[in-house]
RNA sequence: GGUCCCGUAGCUCAGUUGGAUAGAGCAACUGCCUUCUAAGCAGUAGGUCUUUGGUUCGAAUCCAAACGGGAUCACCA
């Protein structure tokens, strides 16, 4: 209707303002809800031009858009808007296209070009924690919302399986796992724990370890004794001790930090894990064995942890694999000038001239950094998918910086689809106690978090639920579907790139602007539905419209622009903010006029189809985002 | 210190090409189940949109500075 409109006063501009007009100059938005009027056009823009009053322009507008405007009522002009009030037979047309589409605002599949989305890209020594649900949650439900809005999508996950982090949680199990009376070290089998848990809790274990070596050897150092440390380390101790005269706090806080880090570095358990990486880069078998079996444990623990989260992928990229690539494409940028070498070897990028740093690209030793490798896994991914014509990244704010250098990198290399990345970086989840922080145990276990919110929906909807008739099997899947579903709703209905608080307590609310209180107007809706054994019917044009129905109708229509906005933003809260406005909208509706009850058939008859599309919608909006919609709770 | 992000009600958040009297939820208080699911609805109360200046018919929104919070600036990933 906006685009009627605004190509009818285009093309009348010389007739009304007697000389053509740009298109910038008609804005329009949404009406009021207090003042009467289904779309505004902002009248100021052509006061200059018709120079006059407000009201003069407004009425001029007016008179020509009710003579020479199909599907408008009337206008009312208020304070320089001009509302517009389109016909009861307009709105009727709308909801009869929502009727004869079932996939009303949603864009023919394929239409646009291949996408891919990563996300999660966890490591394989810890379990995940609430972080990576934000991650996981928010890259799935962009996923969706890209492949409605008419692009392929391709889901991934990089997997970090490789690396010295991995390797001590292999040393610390091989070291410290107790052996049963069968010769057995600790298995997933053996201890019935999952298989990530148990990988993680040798990488605290190996800490620990680490930790008490480091204070002992700090300890020798205190009273003076150097006698197994090399000189040159013997010589940086002093050198610091001396420096932290005279500082202030904060100065000797991390003169301390690097003391640290130096003994850390003369543990034998840390060395022991070194040789273990160099050993697992040579292939040997023995490493290599405890490798894929160890992780082997750690997928089986993810996939549980994903299949709880209903989420999944297309293709997985593991970092063993592609830690390699990257180096190629560095020595030819390197030839075409891209990169420069210093005398050391080490390759770098000067981006100064873009307002960033120099940056590493490659070692001295020549061997790969995080920047070469994901230069490298760009590219391939581009010869997997001969198709692709862009890509997502699903990553914390805290890589802002790194992707921007990445993007740039590609791009100064020529690749004309660096244009179409895009890192869709997302604040922290902070907890009411302050930030996460694994050291300190304040991390949120995913799978924990999980089974809270699915007890929690357990006891309220056995509280307050209408669940005759279920099975046992099928209430446990109703609580799995609003706790999960709450929890994905709370995570995703902020702006991504907005720090978050995680409330426990409001992340399992059912009241309010929540999970449970779209899926409950969305049972409510069917169960109604079900009752009044509805039947759908093509609406006659001429029914009479009730302003409250309308108002239902108009929110409707704005299914298609929220979902593009959330598209275009990669946003998926503004598809559950939509929602939500939706559902209240639908409640006041249902609280204040008769349904199935209604005695008028043909009004009745109008309220059941509302109905039946309002919980359409509420249904393809719970999808996306990956939330389930009961049909009833 | 450089760069980037953020600052809206007691709390958590909406408010997107600048537009009318800045909106929700939670918490507090008042009503509404003998009519379709009250996980709901109606209402009361709650604001110096961090501050100052600028741009203009008009600023929570754009610009600048200050203040406050965070991230980042590794031959880590």
């Amino acid at each position: 209707m906006e685009q009627h409109i605004r190509l009818a006063l285009l093309a009348a501009a010389p007739e009304l303002f007697g000389s053509n007009i740009t298109e910038d100059l008609i804005q329009f938005q949404q009406t009021r809800k207090d003042v009467e009027g289904d779309l505004t056009l902002v009248v100021f823009p052509f006061v200059k031009l018709l120079r006059c009053s407000p009201q003069e322009a407004g009425n001029k507008l007016k008179n020509w858009i009710e003579a020479n405007v199909s599907g408008v009522s009337h206008c009312v002009v208020i304070n320089g808007f001009l509302n517009i009030v389109l016909t009861n037979a307009y709105w009727l047309e709308q909801l009869s296209q929502m009727q004869a589409q079932p996939n009303y605002g949603f864009a023919a599949a394929n239409s646009k070009p291949t996408v891919m989305v990563e996300y999660a890209s966890p490591n394989t020594n810890k379990p995940l924690h609430l972080g990576h649900l934000r991650n996981i949650f928010l890259g799935a439900a962009v996923a969706e919302i890209l492949r409605a809005v008419g692009h392929k999508v391709v889901r991934t996950q990089v997997i970090n399986d490789r690396g010295i982090h991995i390797c001590k949680s292999m040393l610390a199990w091989e070291k410290f796992s107790p052996v049963n009376a069968r010769g057995e070290r600790e298995t997933p089998a053996n201890t019935g724990l999952k298989g990530d848990k148990l990988v993680g809790k040798y990488y605290v274990e190996f800490d620990r370890a680490l930790q008490i070596e480091a204070k002992a050897i700090m300890a020798e150092w205190q009273s003076g004794n150097f006698s197994d440390t090399p000189e040159a380390i013997q010589q940086a101790v002093l050198n610091f001790e001396q420096a932290k005269q005279d500082k202030d706090e904060k100065a000797q806080a991390a003169i301390d930090d690097k003391i640290k880090e130096l003994a850390k570095n003369q543990t034998s358990i840390l060395q022991e894990a070194k040789q273990m990486l160099v050993k697992w880069e040579a292939r040997d078998p023995q490493v290599y064995l405890l490798w894929t079996t160890m992780n082997g444990w750690v997928y089986a623990g993810f996939d549980q942890t994903y299949a709880q989260m209903g989420v999944s992928f297309d293709k997985l990229y593991y970092e063993s694999d592609t830690f390699l690539l990257g180096k190629d494409q560095v020595m030819e940028g390197l030839k075409a000038g891209v990169f420069y070498q210093k005398p050391d070897g080490s390759v770098w990028i000067d981006l100064t001239a873009d307002g960033l740093d120099e940056k590493l690209v490659l070692r001295s030793d020549g061997t790969a950094v995080y920047m070469t490798q994901d230069i490298g896994t760009a590219i391939d991914r581009f010869k997997d998918y001969p198709d692709l014509h862009g890509m997502v990244y699903t990553v914390g704010n805290e890589q802002d910086y790194h992707f921007k250098v990445l993007f740039l990198i590609l791009q100064k290399l020529g690749y004309t689809w660096a244009n179409n990345c895009f890192h869709l970086s997302y604040g922290m989840v902070d907890l009411p106690s302050g930030k996460m922080k694994s050291r300190e145990g304040t991390v949120v276990d995913a799978d924990d978090l999980m089974a809270e919110v699915i007890e929690k929906a357990n006891a309220m909807t056995q509280e307050r639920g209408h669940l005759e008739g279920l099975s046992e099997a099928e209430r446990q899947a109703l609580y799995t579907q609003i706790g999960i579903g709450g929890l994905k709703y709370y995570l995703l209905k902020v702006d991504p790139k907005k720090r978050m608080l995680f409330n426990p307590e409001e992340s399992i609310d059912l009241t309010g602007n929540t999970g449970p209180f779209l899926q409950y107007a969305h049972a409510r809706i069917s169960t109604l539905l079900e009752k009044a054994s509805y039947q759908a019917k093509a609406v006659d044009l001429s029914t009479a419209l009730r302003p409250e129905e309308k108002e239902i109708v108009k929110q409707l229509s704005y299914f298609e622009h929220a979902l593009q906005e959330a598209a275009k933003g990669y946003s998926p809260a503004l598809l559950a903010n939509y929602t939500y406005e939706l559902v209240k909208l639908y409640n006041t509706f249902y609280q204040s006029v008769k349904i199935v009850i209604e005695p008028d058939q043909e009004v009745r008859q109008l309220r059941l189809e509302l109905s039946a599309q309002v919980r359409q919608t509420i249904a393809k909006s719970l999808a996306l985002l990956g939330i389930a919609a009961p049909a009833r709770m």
